[in-house]
DNA sequence: CTATATTATGAATATCCATTCATATAAATT
DNA sequence: AATTTATATGAATGGATATTCATAATATAG
């Protein structure tokens, strides 16, 4: 895997968690795992579209999913994901729109 | 500012860098300003694309602009963004897709 | 065995967005 | 003044992608 494939994955991991509903599920799972419908109630969408992210996201390498009898639970693929997640929040509020608007919770 | 709002503009960041040219651009200036011309050489993209792109990173106040006589330079807004890009490259290459693939540059 | 609960999926649609093209603006050079 | 250099911009287009709808698949409960 050289430079390129490196940069293209980078790409596609960023533009995966770069969506309102994906990110929220993200923020959703970050404590642990859940079920589906669990994340559906949580994020307030359809569980069609929950579904067609979830594999999204399953695709991308970002959550995996543990089979327990009919339910399916996902959870974080990598620990660090939490990382990336949490600081790019915290950058967010420091660029200068929040800060014009002063930006907190 | 709410968290609404806060989840907006990350999303909005997240989808911002999370192109390959704007990626590209963003990893190209993150020793310091360079002038557009300087860009254009190193992305390898039309003058007007690469343009586009920066208008865009600058709406998302991701970069910004100098202007000196006839020339543009551009530079990262802020100096954590540049933690963002360097460690969401080295998480990618820890997912399990870089991982299979044996994942070194 | 039928009904219900849980999750996944394919097709259709609609919206968004990257790219190109043509052109505008503005400064510098001749 | 005319030409060249540097950058920006608006419109058009093509392609990607989020969402919905209908339905499949599978397991559990009654």
């Amino acid at each position: 895997m050289d430079i390129h494939n490196i940069e293209e994955e980078q790409v596609k991991f960023l533009r995966c968690i770069g969506e309102a509903t994906r990110l929220r599920i993200l923020k959703h799972i970050i404590d642990g795992e859940k079920c589906v419908t669990d994340i559906v109630n949580a994020v307030g969408k359809e569980q069609s579209l929950v579904s067609h992210h979830l594999k999204h996201l399953k695709d991308c390498n970002i959550v995996i999913a543990r089979q327990k009898a009919q339910k399916a639970y996902y959870s974080l693929a990598h620990h660090r994901l939490a990382e990336i997640i949490i600081q790019s929040e915290s950058l967010v509020k420091e660029l200068p729109v929040c800060q014009e608007k002063d930006c907190n919770e």
